[in-house]
DNA sequence: ACATTAAGTGATT
DNA sequence: AATCACTTAATGT
């Protein structure tokens, strides 16, 4: 188990630049830190929010969802990071709208959502880091819908790659073809075929349940 | 050895 | 670029 102290150390090692040292306090006094496995969802649509959540450790991947199941890769998000549509769901009590699932064993710091409001008006750390959020992860939807509209498929799944191996550090990717595609809503056989065509150009090589990129 | 799952491919729309 | 239908290859039991 990890102490306290331990705790309060990596906090303060991954966002601790983020916030004054006042509002540092408050979070030590009132958040969790709560390690998430590869794989898991974090939230899913329509569930309700109790806690404001932020990346302390590792990768997580929002994406939006429909009836059917079937998702779509909205952005990634990262250490010191938090997801702009759940501070609109705490602050309002609304519903989420997004799928957030960890894509490599992840920590993540919740703070009682109630102390969103109350900090704004409190703190300018917090005030200015609520308004950078909402711009970067604006600007990151801009870019994937640029990419969906101006870009082929091919060209997409190339960035998707390329994004993927810089966000985890390794130009190793450990997904599946049906994976890829399921990001990119695209089909299976496609990404394979797309893929394919990748390795002849000898930017990838593929393997089973993972593809390596020889450079970034 | 067999079943299961991932990946490859030709043909069709 | 998607879908179908089928094959081949890799992996787990």
């Amino acid at each position: 188990m990890i102490t306290e102290q331990e705790q309060q150390k990596k906090i303060r090692q991954q966002i601790g630049y983020l916030f004054e040292k006042e509002l540092l306090q408050e979070i030590f006094n009132v958040g969790k830190t709560k390690k998430v496995p590869m794989d898991s969802t974090i939230l899913e649509p329509g569930e309700s929010l109790l806690y404001i959540p932020f990346i302390i450790d590792g990768s997580v991947k929002v994406s939006r969802e429909n009836e059917d199941g079937e998702e779509f890769l909205l952005y990634y998000i990262e250490r010191g990071d938090t997801c702009a549509m759940t501070l609109q769901c705490c602050v309002k009590n609304s519903k989420s709208e997004i799928k957030a699932t960890a894509i490599e064993e992840s920590e993540i710091l919740l703070i009682p959502n109630r102390y969103m409001e109350v900090w704004l008006g409190k703190y300018i750390s917090w005030r200015n880091y609520i308004l950078d959020s909402y711009h970067y992860r604006l600007s990151e939807m801009m870019e994937t819908i640029d990419s969906i509209v101006f870009m082929r498929l091919d060209e997409r799944l190339e960035r998707y790659l390329k994004d993927h191996a810089k966000l985890l550090g390794s130009l190793e990717i450990n997904l599946t073809h049906q994976q890829i595609a399921e990001d990119l809503h695209s089909s299976r056989v496609v990404i394979s075929r797309l893929l394919k065509q990748m390795e002849r150009n000898g930017m990838i090589q593929i393997q089973r349940n993972k593809i390596v990129l020889s450079s970034i």
